[in-house]
DNA sequence: CTACATGTGGCACTCAGTGTCACTTCAAGG
DNA sequence: CCTTGAAGTGACACTGAGTGCCACATGTAG
């Protein structure tokens, strides 16, 4: 069968969506862009597109969660014996490390991420995922309750930390994101007295 | 003239506006009002509310803008003796320190911005002066540029700290807003080594 | 009384997001 | 080979936010 019946240039993952509408961002910005262009250019009815998204707001973001439940992973791999200054430094770095090959279409991503102000304001609530699995692992490791005040806080932290960081990084696209990210922590952490 | 020919009972400022829709809110919850129930209630027409609020996500924030201004000129105002961490704590707390006719108002107001997801999302954009105002003190105070690192990361662990305070607060609003909010600035400046 | 600036309302339009229902695809089991 | 059921899809209609445009009212200065 060289033909299925369904268009064969049918999209229908998250993942590639999301690449659809972000090519499509690209060229007309986010405003200028609807959720029926996106369709369209996926071989998808608007319906469907939805099924996919909860909002256009997510495209950027992709499978985000998926990336979120993989740091989780990798802070509760850490041995006792790292601080957790330290094992947040590398767990944040590795977080951000993307490969070669997909670094610009993350810097793209990135761009309208920091940039468009409804995404700006969206990027709040997909954050918060990020956030928690910071702010969990810290309480954790200082035998405190997530519902304390300073893991939240510190959380915050970081991802600012994080986000001046992707600011710079956009900036001046020769330098490396990591190492960006890597200079930024230790600035940070400078800031905190006690371990953490 | 007892009577105008424009009815008495419309409703024409920012502020007033802003208790109106509270009100719908509380009533009927932020997704559950329409704009165009705003409007009725406030005597003027759905097209007129968007030339008061950008958005009905505003709607809550009322005159938000005019007390960061009061925000920016009570630091600028900060003599030179005290320190900046004092100055901002000092400062963040009057901030937040409403008459108690308003208490109500206020914390009803804070309930929904901190827990319904769109507002939450929104409240990215507004906070946003509010931490550039933290952000431009903390610069000049330590004679850095607005755009280091460190004013940024700092000024994002006071909205933190500032949050924190708010959802204690609302969960037991038998306690004082501005006693939390010191308790909390406290915590946080225990946080940073340097005198900032 | 006129002229001009500002505020307002009505109307039509775009677009995001949702509910409903009919249709297709496909795999499992007879 | 056929049936049955589950899951994905598309068409359609609808709500509601936000905008552009134009006509009308109000108020103020000359």
């Amino acid at each position: 069968m060289p033909e299925s019946p369904v268009d064969s240039r049918r999209v229908t993952s998250v993942a590639e969506l999301s690449r659809v509408g972000l090519e499509l961002f690209l060229q007309n910005g986010f405003e200028g862009t609807t959720v029926e262009d996106i369709a369209t250019a996926a071989g998808i009815s608007r319906r469907t597109f939805f099924r996919y998204f909860a909002s256009k707001n997510d495209v950027p973001w992709g499978d985000f969660d998926v990336l979120v439940d993989r740091l989780r992973t990798h802070l509760r791999a850490t041995p006792a014996g790292v601080s957790t200054i330290a094992a947040l430094h590398a767990a944040i770095v590795d977080f951000n490390d993307y490969p070669k090959a997909e670094q610009d279409r993350h810097r793209q991503r990135m761009d309208l991420l920091l940039n468009v102000p409804v995404l700006v304001a969206h990027s709040t609530l997909r954050y918060a995922s990020w956030r928690q699995a910071i702010a969990e692992f810290i309480a954790a490791r200082s035998g405190t309750s997530v519902a304390a005040l300073r893991p939240h806080v510190v959380s915050w932290a970081y991802q600012a930390a994080s986000i001046a960081s992707y600011e710079v990084w956009l900036r001046q696209p020769r330098v490396e994101l990591t190492a960006v990210l890597d200079e930024a922590l230790t600035t940070l952490e400078q800031e905190f007295r006690r371990p953490a």
